[in-house]
RNA sequence: GCCUCAGUAGCUCAGCUGGUUAGAGCGGCGGACUGUUAAUCCGUAGGUCGUAGGUUCGAGCCCUACCUGAGGCGCCA
């Protein structure tokens, strides 16, 4: 007999029915009742069965994180915390979980511990909610592009420049560590090793991508992305997932748009697809927040910060106007920020960007038209030859989600910038062939995927919301 | 990389200004009960108080170094 998922027996609830149910105890009371997940969905099913018909040895073996099998008749439950249950006429156990040295007890453990089992905390609540959100954020991410007609390209993972400015990079080598071969000046020997020259693995997959976008008109890079940065905050990762559209005839105000309206659709999606998870994700998250100070807690709950974020439309001001703002702002007036904001092409700090979307404006923000002195040389130079085209998309709680530009598609003056910047113009010979023929204005942006889901799900540290984290001096599992 | 805080039982934590046998809840184990909802009740085991030094008659508590974790900052997505 088939077996019949938790989430599909749930929906259809047809009492009398003889079903098969497969998953994992999540807690076995009375010796009578086996609450069974099995991950198709947030929800258990209770199975009951008769302690008579069971030696009390066998009974025994049933604990928490048991793998086994139920047979039985669906009924209607004479409890009152679910309305309906399997009267269990067969179970068949898989594998025992050793109650004595099992680390996940029927209690609440803190995240940091889960973090250190972390081949185990698929296992709980809140992790089970949280990876069936991130899977629901992909899918949702690929269903906008696709249905925009954007292409999905495979950028590469090994790249051999070492000119994007993105950030510090892993090496990638078969030389041997203890004796590099060395050239006549010294120097370790390149030619030697597999690919022939210096490799790395990517910072971002961009710069491909614009070569994508500028035959096939539209796509989207969705794939790993790797910085060595020695970065310990609750937002950064060495290894994380990024999504990069490129458009080609498309200016600063469209990429905005389409930024906009794909951020918009993730949490639509989320907020139609995920109920159950985000409802105890929601409600947990009050709970947590009610041990705090009132000063402390968040003014809306993670559901009803979802729904604001899709009602209105997203602040939209430049760079000069947010200065304007900040100099004006009490906390800059009252030295508050611990870098006050005097003069206009100051970098904007976290506490700036916080202050404008959690304070001033309360919604999401998008700054545009930044110095172009700190941003990167391959952002397209306005006409005041001040600021570039330039946006950064600022989600309360995160704070950049999104940074993106307009492109320069003018050789001479991406020549320039280059040149400004010391980025080598040889070793990107094919990214300026594409202003060298058929150039074209285009833009595109850049998703940070774990700051998605840490917003989607309210989680406050990015370690909590990929399966595997990888941080400096962590790379456990 | 910098700053701050923390490390006590398997987990979550208490342990007053340094004072004698280091506590609780949950979990484990043994038993009772049986339509439970992280079941309940009774009993019981479990700790080189992160590591290494030091101060002191005496250190879980004070000092130094190191390790680990968290929060903040920088780098960014």
């Amino acid at each position: 007999m088939q077996r019949t998922r938790i989430d599909v027996l749930l929906s259809e609830q047809s009492v009398g029915q003889t079903v098969v149910v497969k998953g994992w105890v999540k807690s076995f009371r009375n010796n009578q009742f086996i609450s069974i997940n099995d991950g198709s969905c947030f929800d258990n099913i209770q199975a009951v069965l008769n302690r008579e018909n069971y030696d009390i040895d066998f009974l025994k073996t049933i604990t928490p994180g048991t793998a086994l099998k139920v047979v039985g008749t669906i009924v209607a439950s004479q409890g009152s915390g679910q309305a309906i249950e399997i009267d269990v006429t067969e179970i068949e156990i898989y594998g025992t979980a050793n109650a004595e040295t099992y680390p996940l007890q029927p209690k609440k453990h803190s995240k940091e511990f889960l973090r250190e089992i972390a081949h185990l905390r698929f296992r709980t609540n809140t992790f089970g909610a949280v990876f069936r959100i991130r899977h629901a954020v992909s899918f949702a991410i690929h269903s906008f592009f696709n249905d925009r007609k954007f292409y999905y390209l495979h950028t590469p993972i090994i790249t051999a420049s070492d000119a994007e400015g993105a950030g510090e990079m892993f090496r990638v080598s078969t030389l041997d560590l203890a004796q590099p071969p060395k050239t006549e000046s010294g120097d370790i020997d390149f030619k030697a090793d597999f690919f022939e020259r210096e490799t790395h693995l990517t910072v971002s997959g961009q710069l491909e991508a614009e070569l994508g976008a500028l035959a096939l008109g539209q796509v989207y890079t969705f794939g790993p992305t790797f910085r060595a940065e020695n970065s310990n905050t609750s937002r950064h990762l060495a290894e994380f997932w990024m999504v990069e559209p490129e458009v080609a005839f498309a200016d600063l105000h469209d990429n905005m748009d389409l930024a906009e309206a794909m951020l918009k659709h993730i949490i639509s999606y989320v907020l139609e697809h995920c109920q159950r998870d985000l409802q105890f994700l929601n409600d947990e998250q009050i709970k947590e927040e009610s041990q705090k100070p009132k000063n402390q807690r968040s003014e809306l709950s993670l559901i009803e910060r979802l729904q604001s974020c899709i009602a209105d439309d997203f602040v939209r001001i430049s760079y000069t106007e947010a200065i304007e703002i900040l100099k004006n702002s009490k906390p800059n007036k009252k030295k508050k920020f611990n870098y006050i904001i005097e003069e206009w092409g100051a970098d904007l700090q976290s506490e700036h960007e916080r202050y404008l979307v959690e304070k001033h404006f309360k919604k999401p923000v998008i700054l545009f038209d930044y110095p172009k002195d700190i941003k990167a040389f391959y952002m397209k130079v306005n006409e005041d030859n001040k600021t570039v085209r330039a946006m950064d998309i600022l989600f309360p709680g995160i704070g950049e989600i999104i940074g993106g530009s307009q492109r320069e598609e003018n050789l001479d003056v991406l020549l320039a910038r280059m040149e400004e910047m010391d980025v080598p113009a040889e070793e990107l010979y094919w990214y300026l062939d594409i202003r060298k023929y058929g150039s074209c204005p285009h833009s595109g942006y850049g998703l940070g995927f774990e700051r998605m889901v840490q917003f989607v799900t309210g989680m406050g540290n990015i370690r909590d919301v990929i399966p595997f984290p990888r941080t400096p001096g962590n790379a456990a599992f």
